[in-house]
RNA sequence: GCCCGCGUAGCUCAGUCGGUAGAGCGCAUCCUUGGUAAGGAUGAGGUCACCGGUUCAAUUCCGGUCGUGGGCUCCA
């Protein structure tokens, strides 16, 4: 018998039988490699574990460890998850069900809604079907076949999905009855499966549009071991916990009312954490060289019409009359930062003017996509437009690079960037696409920054870089962005006089580094679960008498924490010390001190960390001068 | 905006197969004055989201409105 040999990803050869497949392949390397094996790629290609292999080939065994065996898996169970759907509901019409990031969907038209029941019973059917360990048969048909299948089958949304297929041969994979229109690969057959869990049932319009019929979707998620998938619910659980909207009701952060949906209410709590960002904000951008300014929230429609918000943004605007006249809500602050630049003649000597705006937007989104801080209707734009010179771009980027990373850091936050190029429906030339593209690309690469080029998702008036920070579960939020504008200095016909005496348009730099107060102040809440560092914390420290007659020590503690802005808070309820313990700790105040007759003597108190315990006894002095520290330096916990 | 679920005390939730409601936490008062994550007693607190309909009777059933939660291409 003649033999074969193929290549594996580290460069090493193995010599198989002729005829070979994928998976004899896997087995001639370990049995528990084949065991683990899910598809794999061959050339470049993913395969199905029974495909033949040739002479020279170049392959690589997927097993669960990777994203793309993850992606097969996952997507295998979709389709195990529809068969079961069908058999239960032989009504059920399918439209698609692919893998995604955490799991896989498949969307079904039935003609009622499915319940948490049929969720169950689904689960059973699926189960039943990883018993039966059917295998799944890829099967190539000609176009004609796989319309006169789907047909029969009365599978509407595959007829349309073929339709839009240029391929003259598609492929079907088949286990038992169930037959779906799929490019694969997928594992070799259903008992191959270990754990899966159906995860929840929402509606989805065929094909994301709207304008189509409303599908329901369920999702689930599998993995090759039990153990993976109790850790993945528990990561669940973990992120529901940390929710911002459940934090910031126990902890008197924020709330939300029938009254003004979308529009958050700041507690005096919220408010010493919103200060302190804001205080630190203006503080940097101070340093960097940045002015600021405040521009008004309703300006005269004639404003939104010159700079194209009336025709490109109404559906998201606000509106209102004054004295007859047609107002609108700012929705963007960039046209009143305009109307100050315009206010006085700029020499080149004043470039690059960076002027910065907490600004207070309004945008008016759809109810149902409206979530606690994270989407709201209202909200303040770490905003600055940055007025320079052609030749300024690259150092002006570079300076705004600098200060993003220093503020992300500050926070503990890693990031990657992403730079988006020209869409299909860009203004302005080739010629100063290229040269903006180009400014940010050579300001990343100078800093020596890793980015993704994301093509042609920049804005229509130009190219921008997009930082997305990554918060200590690992989920990623994107924030600040440095978007470059053409478009309104041309439209508000901007100017400086240049070296020459001549006038000269300047480049707009249009950027947020948080995004959103209040989105950013969600995505801290979620990160430190609401137990935010010493600086940050909106009670510091919290006064635990011992017994009703040391209140008064704990009076004059107070004092003398305020001197130096340190902010606390004493409990003068009268609970035993075990009980002020636990609700302190519940309050997720950073350092708690204890005193009684063993401190009141000597100017002492008994330092308490939160989540830590007990620190032992220090002077009142001591203690000041350590949190001072510890807040200067904006430590992290 | 659309689909599905939910809306009961300040908070978290139970309950009523239709006869106007209950727990825990929190709050108030009292007893207790206690040394590092829950001491005890008593009490106040609800038009059961809102508007209609069915009914002798609706918080409960039905319809609508509002709010809220999950989701709405990561493409066979």
């Amino acid at each position: 018998m003649s033999k074969i040999k193929v290549i594996l990803l580290d460069g090493s050869e193995v010599e198989l039988n002729k005829d070979a497949t994928l998976y004899d392949a896997a087995l001639k390397i370990s049995q528990k490699f084949a065991k683990e094996a899910i598809a794999g790629i061959v050339n470049g290609e993913k395969k199905d574990l029974n495909y033949t292999l040739k002479n020279n080939d170049r392959i690589e065994i997927l097993t669960f460890t990777s994203p793309e065996g993850k992606e097969i898996y996952y997507h295998s169970t979709s389709h195990i998850m529809a068969q079961a759907v069908k058999e239960l509901f032989p009504q059920a019409k399918l439209a698609i069900g692919p893998a995604i990031k955490d799991g896989f969907y498949y969307d079904f038209d039935l003609d009622r809604p499915f319940t948490p029941e049929d969720m169950v019973v689904i689960e059973k059917k699926m189960e039943e079907i990883i018993d039966r360990n059917l295998p799944l048969k890829r099967i190539e048909v000609s176009r004609e076949e796989a319309n006169k299948l789907f047909k029969e089958r009365k599978e509407d949304y595959k007829l349309e999905l073929i339709r839009d297929l240029q391929d003259d041969m598609l492929t079907l994979y088949q286990q038992g009855d169930y037959i779906d229109l799929c490019r694969g690969p997928h594992i070799a057959s259903t008992g191959k499966i270990k754990v899966f869990k159906l995860l929840s049932i929402a509606g989805a319009y065929w094909r994301g549009n709207e304008k189509n019929k409303m599908l329901q979707r369920i999702y689930g998620i599998s993995f090759d071991k039990k153990s993976e998938l109790d850790n993945y619910l528990i990561l669940i659980e973990e992120a529901k916990k940390r929710d911002h909207r459940k934090l910031g009701k126990e902890l008197e952060l924020f709330s939300m009312h029938d009254e003004g949906v979308g529009f958050p209410f700041f507690h005096p709590k919220g408010m010493v954490l919103r200060n302190i960002l804001e205080d630190y904000w203006k503080e940097e951008h101070y340093k960097s060289g940045y002015t600021e300014v405040k521009t008004p929230i309703i300006l005269n429609k004639s404003l939104w019409m010159k700079s194209g918000h009336w025709d490109h943004y109404k559906e998201n605007m606000y509106f209102t009359k004054i004295d007859e006249e047609d107002y609108a809500i700012k929705p963007m602050n960039c046209p009143g930062g305009i109307l100050i630049y315009k206010c006085t003649l700029h020499s080149y000597r004043d470039l690059p003017l960076r002027m910065g705006e907490l600004g207070l937007v309004h945008r008016h989104e759809l109810s149902g996509v409206l979530h606690g801080l994270f989407r709201v209707r209202c909200f303040t734009q770490d905003d600055a437009h940055i007025f320079m010179t052609p030749e300024q771009i690259k150092d002006e980027i570079k300076g705004v690079i600098d200060l993003t990373d220093r503020i992300y850091k500050t926070f503990g936050f890693s990031y990657h960037v992403e730079l988006s190029t020209k869409p299909e429906n860009a203004m302005g030339s080739d010629e100063i696409w290229e040269m903006a593209t180009n400014s940010l690309e050579e300001a990343l690469i100078d800093k020596k920054i890793n980015y993704v080029v994301n093509e042609g998702n920049g804005a229509f008036y130009g190219p921008k870089i997009d930082f997305h920070l990554k918060d200590c579960i690992g989920r990623s939020w994107q924030c600040g962005t440095i978007q470059l504008d053409f478009i309104m200095p041309e439209k508000f016909d901007l100017f400086f006089i240049n070296k020459e005496g001549d006038k000269e348009k300047p480049v707009m730099l249009h950027r947020t580094i948080l995004g959103s107060i209040e989105r950013f102040m969600g995505i801290l809440i979620e990160n430190f679960a609401g137990a935010f560092p010493l600086w940050l914390a909106p009670v510091q420290v919290k006064l635990l008498p011992i017994a009703d007659r040391h209140i008064k020590y704990g009076k004059d503690i107070i004092k003398k924490l305020t001197k130096y802005n340190i902010r606390v808070e004493l409990d003068e309820v009268n609970d035993k010390i075990g009980t002020k313990i636990r609700k302190t700790e519940l309050e997720k105040i950073p350092y708690m001190l204890i005193f009684g007759d063993k401190e009141l003597e000597e100017d002492l108190v008994s330092v308490r960390k939160r989540g830590k315990g007990d620190l032992g006894r220090i002077k009142i002095a001591k203690f000041v001068k350590n949190v001072l520290k510890e807040i200067k330096d904006k430590k992290l916990p």
